[in-house]
DNA sequence: CTTTTCGGTAACCGATGGTAACAGCGGCTA
DNA sequence: TAGCCGCTGTTACCATCGGTTACCGAAAAG
């Protein structure tokens, strides 16, 4: 679990982004770039992100206002803002905002990762285990199964309760909050494990096979988890908040 | 127990933090630091703290209304007032507001030191062993058992008392203050025993073990404690206050 | 229809966690 | 002071979990 925390970097210029992404590799984290906010949301949705760095000068929408978007869609996630101006009424702003901290350009990457880390720390503790994709509601309900985010119980259709192992339990966290979509291997593994496949790597068959099995669900006509050939699974089910 | 006390240093002065923080470090104490109101609460949420360092000027909310929001919330929490102006009015407005000591700057960090082991002397004798972190209610209930935080009995649900070594005590404090989170070995560690991990330590998992017994607990289908397989342990128990 | 590729899962094995047993320590008692 | 007792951490052993390998059948490709 506490394996290479996924770091997404957003700033318009090239530059930066690469210079930033393989410091930062070099330093054991893993690193995704976005160029604007577009993209930052689309790879919020795509992969799991423990921490964002945001230039706050971006093109369209402003790192401010993007901050505050971030915000309220997901309050959990740790942001490190950057800017070029060093005033001190836009370090306030910006923790109003919500950033977790903030460094002004033109900064040392060593200062950038360090700061990177101890707000990492800090997060680590707040939202529980599985980073920074805890979603609202404390339970998920889908076809008479009701999963409780809280406290990890899982209770089958008639009531009876059901154990899940930790890697059962995350994928299935994965699925209920990803419904009716399909995903890959490769999106599985990052969010439920945050890690990334390595050659022939099989795991997230075999823990959907676990799944299958604790959910009663056949592979062969199955009513909850599907196969896409080729693409990944896909959970079927609606997923309602209670 | 009180070896080596946890102090937060509190002020938005990056230089100032850091420079404080080396020089105590260096005095044996062991020194955390936030930059505003936001990250301290956080940081008190999540580690345990026997001292506040606490700049009165600070972005956002002022030192004033956070050491009255401290002092409504965790009560037995010694602060030691930071503050640039040396007027009489601004010590006595901070005494008044809960601080227990104050020292005007620029200050001499011998000065500060001695102020707050004077306090930490001071607040040792005066509450009860366990450090600062006494919360609110002096009475825990959850699923039907009463541990009572000042008195430190336990009481199961048919009302029978049992005993608790000190150890025991100390993770279950723990536990019930930070219900329904997972909490890492080290957290664990560090809340209950104010101790970081030495490798291949497994002192929490035989304190876990141990009151798991007392709780009647079953590891393999765990009701109160559950185990996060590469994470640490999860309260899963609602906890109320009385 | 044959070949190739992909996915399901049994079986195996290293890693992780549970806990019994033991040892060291400190406090209490005789 | 010597001896005892309870607490705590360490060691050791075992159970369980999760990932890799291997083998098989099913689906797509040719």
């Amino acid at each position: 679990m506490e394996i290479n925390p996924h770091i997404l970097v957003v700033d318009d210029d090239r530059e930066i982004r690469d210079l930033l992404a393989r410091f930062l590799v070099r330093h054991g984290l893993r690193v995704t770039t976005a160029r604007d906010g577009i993209e930052m949301m689309k790879l919020l949705d795509e992969r799991r992100i423990d921490l964002v760095v945001l230039d706050l000068m971006l093109p369209g929408e402003d790192g401010l206002t993007l901050t505050r978007r971030l915000r309220q869609s997901r309050a959990e996630l740790p942001i490190v803002m950057l800017t070029a101006m060093g005033e001190d009424t836009d370090r306030i702003v910006g923790l109003e905002m919500g950033a977790d901290d903030y460094v002004p350009k033109p900064f040392n990457p060593r200062e950038l990762l360090a700061r990177i880390k101890a707000v990492l720390r800090r997060a680590q503790s707040g939202g529980e285990g599985s980073s920074a994709t805890t979603r609202q509601g404390p339970k998920a309900l889908f076809q008479g199964w009701t999963l409780d985010l809280t406290t990890r119980d899982l209770r089958s259709p008639d009531g009876v309760m059901v154990g899940l192992s930790a890697g059962e339990f995350g994928l299935l966290q994965v699925f209920v909050e990803h419904p009716r979509r399909v995903l890959s291997r490769d999106q599985l593994l990052d969010f439920a494990l945050g890690r990334s496949a390595v050659p022939f790597d099989r795991s997230i068959d075999i823990q959907v096979s676990r799944l299958r099995r604790r959910l009663g669900d056949d592979a062969r006509d199955p009513q909850l988890i599907k196969t896409v050939r080729g693409g990944g699974y896909l959970f079927t089910a609606e997923v309602t908040r209670a």
